[in-house]
DNA sequence: TCGACAATTGACGTTTACGTAAACGTCAAT
DNA sequence: ATTGACGTTTACGTAAACGTCAATTGTCGA
């Protein structure tokens, strides 16, 4: 038996944690956004793997392209050494925040519609079943 | 004061106002999201068509395909008649409402972590400015 | 040691959401 | 008469995000 003291995942524990195909997982290592490490051919996930697998799965759920993904997890990582990268960070960071918001915006719309709707059907319901 | 509630807009209008191709517009058509009506071979939008292509827009904005717009919009447009159809359209609605409030947690999430990036940007900026 | 099973790497297929011409009609202005 | 803006259809192209299959290679329990 080994040792579970180092959080090591195969790719089918991660698939079945996340509900993803072992085929998508891989496809995120080609475009750059997984690094697991390796035992001979194998692929050996690690926590922060896993982390990283759950940042772009909900960059996904928001609409998100993968490689717009990328970019929002290398903001995570970055550690830009230049003031003028920073002011483009910064201004990423704007960006991304100013979508987020109309996305948010958006969402409290139509939830108010989809209330509308349902108040609707179920009236129509009610005077159905008398 | 008197904003032209002009019931007939050309494709171009409608691709001016929301910034989209005509391209798209017919391509929207194409999937039954849009019926404009013709004059001649043209096209023809009133302004439940313009209400329509917001939907599709708002849609896409919150990362739906355009089937689920579709199912979405028909959903709006409804009238069901059978108590059956009825709970089915509930359970949609609900099913909706579960991927939104999904999504505005993602963005609640993203929009913390972000603040954070930003931040610790700011700081380095500071400590890069003395 | 055998066979089941998991994992790997290509390579090609598929769906979605349009882009990009090509080739043409219509009408107003120059 | 021509140009330009706007409109049309038909048709092929494409990028993204995987799915699917095939061939192969370990790996482990009976």
């Amino acid at each position: 038996m080994n040792a579970p003291m180092t959080e090591s995942l195969s790719i089918t524990d991660l698939s079945r944690e996340f509900d993803v195909t072992t085929r998508a997982i891989r496809f995120y290592e080609d475009e750059g956004l997984l690094h697991p490490r390796r035992q001979g051919r194998n692929r050996v996930y690690s926590n922060r793997d896993r982390v990283r697998l759950k940042l772009i799965l909900r960059g996904k759920r928001l609409g998100f392209t993968l490689s717009e993904i990328a970019e929002i997890i290398s903001l995570y990582h970055s550690e830009p050494g230049e003031s003028a990268q920073l002011d483009y960070f910064i201004e990423k960071i704007r960006e991304r925040r100013r979508q987020l918001l109309q996305q948010k915006d958006d969402i409290e719309v139509t939830l108010t519609e989809l209330d509308a709707i349902e108040r609707q059907c179920r009236e129509r319901l009610a005077s159905l079943k008398q």
